[in-house]
RNA sequence: GGGCCCGUGGGGUAGCUUGGUAUCCUUCAGGCUUUGGGAGCCUGUGACCCGCGUUCAAAUCGCGGCGGGCCCA
């Protein structure tokens, strides 16, 4: 890498993500690129996390179809209206034309919700709580960039139906439960808010985004929730009886995250010696570099595979680098990858019963061979240090403000709530609107474009 | 959607203005040697994004495509 994460941030990324082993992005097709073995191990690590969280909520995973007919993905007018620049069209099979086109997914609902006419009857039929984790379809035109803008996302959505309103507004503070367990596992300091009705997601009712905050200052939305009320139930009849054989509409709620999970990992956490992965999902938690010396290789190998074994034993996910590089070597390679904790063993270490012990942010320390099971809580401690220090980082950069004012990060100003209002502040400080902060704080003072008392709070920041 | 910059071994580059044998570093393979923060020496493999045009001759000039990076809407 040439260039260091203070210095130009976006080109520390993508130099990083490549130098990492996370992927190679000189397959010959825009926004689409390859996911390494390293890469796409951590990936499946991320997709085991909240495949557990949705199996602790009652969710069951499906898998649809990637195709869409075009007519089934017409039947909801803003969908439509937010997709349709966007998608890929199947129009050709061999030399004939189709009779009706077919869409690769830029999302699932049109899909799923066909088909969940057909499997809701009755009120027994819900709540029906699904997810899948699939490639989706977006045709981005523009500044494409691994794992934050790409054109093939792998991509998690759950889809739920309810009875009412209310259950499905249940539905969202669950959701939004999954989300702080999931970013806390990841170590991904993140923020809440309620979207600005111009600003949901096609089709819904209204949204939320989780954001994190990159080191460039500008936010990325890891994930969103929706609450669809019956928007998507009538265009697409799904509908159930009632205990009084009544028929009602059902109400629909969605989670999605992509792989900008990951992207947000490498931003917050990574440094200049590489990316930094929180314990919980790197494939190999614990490194052991044997330091040998000519003469003195047996006892030093033989320490290695010992730990080797006693830490796979504690359930650890350990890797003995046994490669004929010089140490040196091997440590710059294992940190740009963003292994957690390194251990060394050389003579030195033999002699004392003892091995070296390094995290990666720096620290260091010796521990007993009798005492390997410290090397639990040293991860967990190394959790901790990555999630306080991206925590500062955020909570520094999150500015309370009484008026408009053009600040670095994300400025908070109170607000009446009117889309006007909140277009022109845009427009005045170059910024977004995130919305409104999900769970919301008290708000005092007056709007900071119109001077009409506040409602709300709003959130603007420059966004990927 | 509009605009700007760029494309040379696996990675990073020199050469391009003024057309003529493609430079260096790194990686990789083999060997000797070394190993507590990127050791050294020897040998070897490997490149001008694609197409069309101009020319005796194109990495170099022109046009188009594809790909990458960035700015604006």
């Amino acid at each position: 890498m040439d260039v260091t994460k203070d210095q130009d941030f976006d080109e520390w990324y993508n130099q990083v993500v490549e130098a990492a082993d996370l992927c190679d992005k000189r397959y010959p097709v825009k926004g689409m690129n390859i996911w390494k073995p390293y890469g796409w191990e951590i990936a499946r690590a991320i997709d085991a996390l909240i495949r557990e969280e949705m199996r602790r909520t009652g969710h069951q995973e499906v898998n649809f179809p990637l195709l869409v007919p075009e007519s089934l993905f017409q039947k909801e007018v803003d969908h439509i209206k937010g997709f349709g620049s966007e998608v890929f069209w199947v129009t050709h099979a061999g030399d004939h034309e189709l009779d009706e086109r077919l869409l690769l997914r830029p999302t699932s609902e049109t899909a799923l919700y066909t088909v969940f006419a057909l499997w809701i009857r009755s009120h027994a039929d819900l709540p029906l709580k699904t997810f899948q984790i699939v490639n989706t379809f977006r045709y981005e035109t523009k500044m494409t960039k691994a794992f934050i803008r790409v054109r093939e996302i792998h991509f998690f959505e759950a889809h739920t139906c309810h009875r009412d309103y209310e259950e499905a507004e249940d539905q969202v503070r669950e959701d939004v439960d999954i989300a702080r367990s999931f970013f806390d596992t990841l170590c991904l300091p993140f923020l809440m808010h309620r979207r600005p009705d111009w600003d949901k997601f096609a089709g819904a009712h209204y949204s939320i985004g989780v954001d994190v905050l990159m080191p460039s200052l500008k936010v990325l939305q890891v994930a969103s929730i929706h609450q669809y009320r019956e928007n998507f139930s009538r265009p697409f009849d799904i509908t159930y009886e009632d205990e009084e054989g009544n028929h009602h509409h059902v109400h629909q709620t969605t989670y999605g995250m992509s792989e900008r999970v990951l992207g947000g990992i490498v931003g917050l956490h990574g440094n200049d010696h590489g990316i930094a992965l929180p314990s919980a999902i790197a494939p190999i938690q614990v490194v052991i570099i044997p330091i040998l010396f000519r003469g003195k290789e047996g006892p030093v190998e033989e320490a290695c595979q010992e730990v080797e074994r006693a830490l796979t034993e504690r359930g650890l996910r350990v890797h003995l680098d046994s490669r004929d590089k010089t140490p040196g070597n091997k440590f710059y390679d294992w940190e740009l990858r963003g292994i957690p904790v390194r251990i060394e063993i050389g003579p030195r270490d033999v002699e004392k019963g003892a091995v070296t012990l390094v995290t990666r942010d720096g620290e260091k320390k010796q521990i007993s061979r009798d005492h390997l099971g410290q090397i639990d809580d040293e991860l967990a401690a190394f959790d901790r240090r990555i999630t306080t220090r991206a925590q500062q980082f955020r909570d520094q950069h999150v500015h309370s403000l009484s008026t408009l004012e053009k600040r670095e990060g994300i400025i908070r100003v109170p607000w009446c709530g009117r889309e006007e209002c909140g277009l022109e502040m845009e427009e005045e400080v170059d910024m977004s609107s995130l919305g409104i902060p999900y769970p919301e704080p008290a708000v005092e003072g007056t709007c900071a474009a119109c001077g009409e008392r506040a409602r709300h709070w709003l959130s603007l920041a420059k966004s990927y």
